[in-house]
Formats: C-alpha cells, structure tokens, sequence
DNA sequence: CGCGAGCTTGACGTTGTTCAACTAGAGTGG
DNA sequence: CCACTCTAGTTGAACAACGTCAAGCTCGCG
C-alpha cells in the first residue's frame, strides 16, 4: 500500500467525477485539502465493515468489490468502476463503514477527507443535492437488488449478474471476468456449485461461451429473457 | 379520503417530526405554504409505485405498508408509524415512486409539496444534511434486509418480523398485527404457508403466544435467538 | 342460514444446498 | 525437471428447505 501524490490540484484533474461538476474552484481547493491517492493490489482491502469511516473514495483505476460480510456467508453488493465515488451508508449517521471493499484488479484511490467533503457540501447546496442524488440512485439499487435476490430464482439471478457485467462494468458482449466463480456467487446470494451448474447450462444451450473467465454472451436476448422472467 | 385543513401553522405543530427540528420560523413557512392534510381508510394507496413523486408525506396518525410490487410477488419493505416522513427513493433522481404505500389503519397524512421541501433543503444547509442523514439511515436499513431475506431461513425472518413489531412498532410484547398473515409472508418474502407454519411452530414451542391477530411473545430471548441464528 | 375471504393443515414436488470426490493449473522446493 | 501442494473450478448424488396444490376450517356479514 504506497501513498502518491502524483495529482496535486483538484481543479486540473482530468478524470473529475459528475459528481463534483458543481463545485467551484473555492470548493475544489477544500476537497484538496488533505486528499491523498492510494494503490493497492489486487485482494487488497480498501476498507473494513465495520471500521470507521473517515475519507471518502474516489476509484480513479481499477476495479473493486464491495461486501456486506456476514455470519452465514458474504454478499456482493456491487462492482465499482472508475470514476465512482464509492458513498457508503454511515456518511451521515454512525461513521462506520456498513460493508467492505477491496481490490479486484490493480486499484488507484483518490481519498478526500470526510469533513471536507461535509465543508463543501455545507456550503454548496448544489452539491448537497448532488450528494442527496448519488445516494438516493444507491438506495434505488439496493431495492433492485432485494427484489432480484428474493424473487428470481438462480437462473435468474445469475443471468443478471451476466448482464450487470456486460452492461455496466465491461461494456462489452465479451469480457474477462475479474471476480472468482465464489464471488460471483456471493453477487448471486447462491452456492458456487448452483452458479457453475447455471452458467454451465447457459453455455450447454449455447447462449455464451465460457473459458475459464473469459464470458462471451452470444445470445443476448436470450440471457435477458432468463434474466427477465427469474 | 377527505381533505383536512385543521392544522394551519408547521410552526405550532405538536407533533413535529425530529427532520424538522433545525427548521427556522421562516423555513416552516415555506413548508406550510400549500401543504394539506388527507385521511384514508384502511387498505387504501397513498402513492402507488410507478407514480409521480410530487409530495413529502407525513405520516400522523396510523399505520401504512410500504411495498415494492413486482410481477412474481409483493414485497413488503416496512411498516411506518408515527411520526415518519416517508422520502422513497427518486425524490432527487427520477421524481417517481418505487414503492407503493398503503394504510393498514385509519390514517392522517401531512402533504408537502416537493418543491418547497426542496427549497428548504437548498436554504438551511442543516436540514439538507438531516435530510441525507434520513435517507442514509434508510439505505441502512435496506442493506439489513437484503441480508436477512437472502442469508436467513423461514424461522430466522419470521422471529425478526415479530421482534420488528415488538420493538419498532408496536413497543411491546404483545400487540395486535394489523397486517394479515399474507401481508407478515410479503415481509419475509416466503409464502404465507411457510410463515404461518413457522408461527405455529413458535406457538407449539411456547415460544409466543397467538389468537388470531393478537401475538405475545413469551420467550423473547429464545425468539431472538432464532432470528440471530437464521 | 349461507356465503366468502382469510386462515390452517397435510401431502407432494421442486429448487437449491450440502457433501464428497475429482480435475486442472500455478507455485514451490528438492 | 519433476514430484508435491494448494487453490479454484467442476461434477454427481443425496438431502433439506420451501413452495405448490388442494382441501377443510373459521368467522364476520348480508
């Protein structure tokens, strides 16, 4: 885990999130404050559930996994790409981290210190509702998500995480897989055995194709429909 | 569902909910412009999912369901009592419901239009943040769902409905359901045989006690074992 | 009194988990 | 360079948990 600064000014910065659109040049300065960029290897964790919630993270490269951890077996909230600005529930109640994050792949973080991101958001009413939108779009996740994980059954839901993949985080009909069959499963809230007998199937019926974690999906419509009707 | 005007100053309001504490006299004046209070009999929508979202509703007297309908089967995401503002997802991304809200008993909502709400939120920094604060509390609150309704077993989540009702509802051990046995499945997501299977499993065992809608719970801490074990 | 909605119970079937064995590939040390 | 080990992936068979279906029950109400 070695800190960079190889960015030293908030206003020059490329790759800055939507998120921040808003804020002014007075605004960025104070974001700047104190922000630092990590890099972790892949496996690495971010941060901990359950683990006070200090900074707030902006995935600059990478891929990471967020994990709700729990006494039967883990459950993957989500896949996070660059540039998302990772805004976890207790930012604005206990300052606790609710599920934890690690790397998938090689990961740069951008972490902005939790009160100034809270001096901005004072300050900017803008921001303040961008803010209010980015977790009210977070919330509005977590309900499909209750819904897909207590009403389709696996085929579905593992249809769907195919689909999650190609359309938000690899943007490709074809892709390499970045997470293990467990973790897929964990996505899925199955066993590893069910989703390999799922994508098995799916590969059987030659609606992708499957080599070790490269997944092609060949029959798009398909995999919707299956995705669709759980 | 009548229209009611017998309250005409947020500022002499008895039962202000805790959302509105940080509110200056010339705040609640903006809140009280246009704001309505309706009545709806029992079974009756207050908002159905899919809706525009146009008012803040503040639930003051009953009890309402809030559920996510979907084409397999209805999902009961809480019980509201008073006083709750109800803020569902899309009050600051896609202005629409997400879930449907209907009373269980009589009951008297406070309707605020939107836009005055949201005039607020950009004018008193201090309720923009109590307002993210409420709707990061109840991103929480559906973290703890998606992991008790993908991670327990019947038992575990009907112990957890009737410890929910015991503690956040109705505050005692023994209370009136004012939901039907089909309705207390919907919450736990399983059919309402399997629930009512696992209430008599908890009744033979001594464990609580039922006639009809009437539930005591007798054996809290074996009842919260079981939720705890799943 | 009879009707209907919600509740209850039992028998049965399906889904998905568990368990155990086996395979493939990557890394390690002799 | 070849065993050896370790991990992730794969497969099959047995099993448990729940859902489905169907029948009967209760109670309030016209």
């Amino acid at each position: 885990m070695h800190k960079v600064r190889e960015c030293h000014n908030c206003n020059d910065c490329e790759i800055k999130s939507p998120l921040f659109q808003h804020l002014s040049n007075e605004d960025l300065e104070i974001m700047n404050r104190e922000r630092f960029v990590v890099r972790y290897q892949p496996g690495e964790l971010l941060f901990k559930q359950g683990s006070s919630y200090t900074h707030v993270i902006v995935l600059i490269t990478g891929l990471l996994k967020c994990t709700i951890e729990s006494a039967a077996r883990d459950l993957l909230l989500n896949v996070a790409k660059p540039v998302e600005v990772i805004t976890g529930p207790g930012l604005f109640t206990d300052l606790k981290h609710h599920y934890s994050a690690s790397a998938l792949t090689h990961v740069e973080a951008c972490c902005i210190p939790l009160n100034h991101l809270k001096e901005v958001f004072r300050r900017n009413p803008a921001f303040a509702e961008d803010v209010s939108r980015e977790i009210d779009a977070r919330r509005l996740f977590s309900f499909q998500r209750l819904v897909t994980l207590t009403q389709k059954h696996v085929h579905g839901r593992v249809a769907e995480a195919l689909l999650y993949f190609s359309n938000h985080i690899y943007e490709s009909q074809a892709f390499q897989l970045d997470i293990s069959r467990q973790e897929l499963a964990d996505l899925c809230s199955v066993t590893k055995e069910s989703a390999i007998r799922v994508l098995k199937e799916l590969k059987d019926e030659g609606l992708i194709v499957i080599e070790g974690n490269n997944i092609e999906i060949i029959d798009y419509q398909m995999i919707e429909k299956i995705s669709n009707l759980g």
